[in-house]
DNA sequence: ACGTTATACGTAGCCTGCCTACATGTGCAT
DNA sequence: ATGCACATGTAGGCAGGCTACGTATAACGT
């Protein structure tokens, strides 16, 4: 899958592995990677700044931590947080429902067509 | 649903549109607009660039007509086109999955959970 | 002791690509 | 002659994910 391709469902998809519990970036980064089956390899420049843009937002809140003398950030996602996840899976069934419907057909020129 | 959301598959929309026989500009915006219930309603500054940089790409071949002292132009899907769309399908079908897979398990944080 | 890998977080700048706004012209109905 | 549907196009803006880089600790092999 081409890199870009979560191009506008980032949020979406980093605010459904933090539904079921709190997570750090770099846990959430292999949580992303396991439940897709190893398709998305998100670098850490796309999902670091991506965190802290969804913590400005009120969608999540971040708390340091030290775990064997690493620091982490935990995220954890708020009651806002929780709404748009379900908006983001509203537009997602929609958007994929359209695209669907379009790319799908694969209109038979022949049968009774023109 | 959001504008910008198609970023990333309006070629291969396009070149669906197209499978099922040639259409000028104006009438691909209204087959998209159409096949997707009316959810889809792509500007023009969006349609006809694209159609232009996907004939310079070489995966449609355009053509100018003048129907009831209109200009017109009509666009083919080529051979290489029809290649590009059955990629563009593998991606989506890859892509959707992936993205359902990551939105979709609504974690039960109850079950065995905490 | 030293190098490498895994863990863990972050920023700067680029680039792609859709959108907004605008420009141009014909045919037809009022 | 005014307005709308039809029909095509360009210029510039902007969001947002990517590449490349920078920092730091722990664990492991040799």
């Amino acid at each position: 899958m081409r890199p870009d391709a979560v191009r506008g469902h980032l949020d979406g998809l980093i605010l459904a592995v933090l539904e079921s519990g709190p997570r750090h970036g770099y846990a959430i980064i292999e949580a992303l990677q396991a439940r897709s089956g190893g398709a998305l390899e998100l670098p850490t420049g796309t999902v670091y700044p991506a965190l802290r843009r969804l913590e400005r937002a009120g969608l999540l809140s971040g708390a340091w931590s030290t775990v064997g003398g690493r620091e982490r950030r935990t995220y954890t996602l708020t009651r806002a947080g929780r709404h748009t996840l379900g908006m983001h899976r509203t537009e997602w069934a929609e958007f994929s429902s359209v695209v669907e419907a379009v790319l799908r057909p694969a209109g038979p020129t022949t049968a009774s067509g023109s």
